[in-house]
DNA sequence: TATTGTTATACTCTATAACTATA
DNA sequence: TATAGTTATAGAGTATAACAATA
């Protein structure tokens, strides 16, 4: 699959292979990153996609379900089940906005804001030990590197737009 | 979120930081990696998932759904369900291996084998353009820091084990 | 008894379309 | 008419548990 030469060579893979690489080392840091939140203690409902959620909402202090949905990049009716999924919990509530009675605002709750806390110095933790092998060289290009990509932004075309 | 400083010291992101913008980018790649699969006239049911499987049965001529399994790192009854969605699109077929009746040998259909062709060219396109702003020495860095990051495998314990 | 694959079932993430209540 | 959120529905990806056929 990828033109082997195990040895030291790793300059020499092709863009695909290079970029296949990165997909599947992401994904296993993103896998190590979940098992490291539970083994932390975190609640195992707590998925990467819910704890994103959660984070934006910490970060607001409160928000609309309508702009959480803008912040996070999905769909209102997304929003909706990740807020029904998250109070069932206990972990978040609804309140009404009273300036815009169409509009919901969503708060931590307290026990939630806690954990969020706790959630916070967890991830510092886990992120520490997954890139303790990098020197500071390292990270500097990793960081040069992921910029440049995202400066990228190659368009695709696709039929609709 | 990112303790800001757009300038240019992006050296001095915290670990979590950079993890996040590692995982964000990846994503934002991942994404165009697909859009461009279909901009490219594949057709749009070869999802990136099913793709892999395609792959991987491509790469191994014929294989054991078992086996298949095994490779993805997915399980049995998951696999089911990309044959028979694969089948069903008539990409592959499934045959009885005679050797051990219990077992089912998957292999591409002819179309799907030229549609394989076809797509490992699009993939080395794509991929060419979305690396495209790296120079040589960030590849070599990129792969080094990547190779890195896999020898980790920082073990966080989950309950089972 | 162990293994291969399937049926039955379920959960998460995501989406579109139609609708309600408000603006 | 446009916006905020919900109901209804769907589909992809993943899983566990129970089971049939075979080893």
């Amino acid at each position: 699959m990828m033109s082997s030469d195990s040895s030291s060579g790793y300059g020499e893979l092709s863009a695909q292979d290079l970029l296949h690489l990165l997909f599947k080392i992401n994904h296993l840091l993103q896998r190590q990153f979940e098992m490291g939140l539970i083994s932390y203690g975190l609640p195992e409902q707590l998925t990467g996609p819910r704890l994103r959620v959660l984070l934006e909402i910490s970060a607001a202090g409160q928000i609309r379900m309508n702009e959480l949905a803008k912040n996070l990049g999905i769909k209102a009716r997304t929003v909706t089940q990740f807020v029904d999924a998250l109070q069932k919990d206990q972990f978040i509530v609804r309140t009404p906005d009273t300036s815009d009675r169409r509009a919901t605002i969503l708060q931590l709750t307290d026990s939630a804001k806690s954990l969020m806390e706790r959630a916070e110095e967890v991830m510092g933790e886990i992120s520490n030990k997954l890139l303790e092998r990098l020197t500071l060289e390292q990270r500097s290009q990793l960081v040069e590197i992921l910029w440049q990509l995202d400066s990228n932004r190659t368009e695709f075309s696709t039929k609709d737009g």
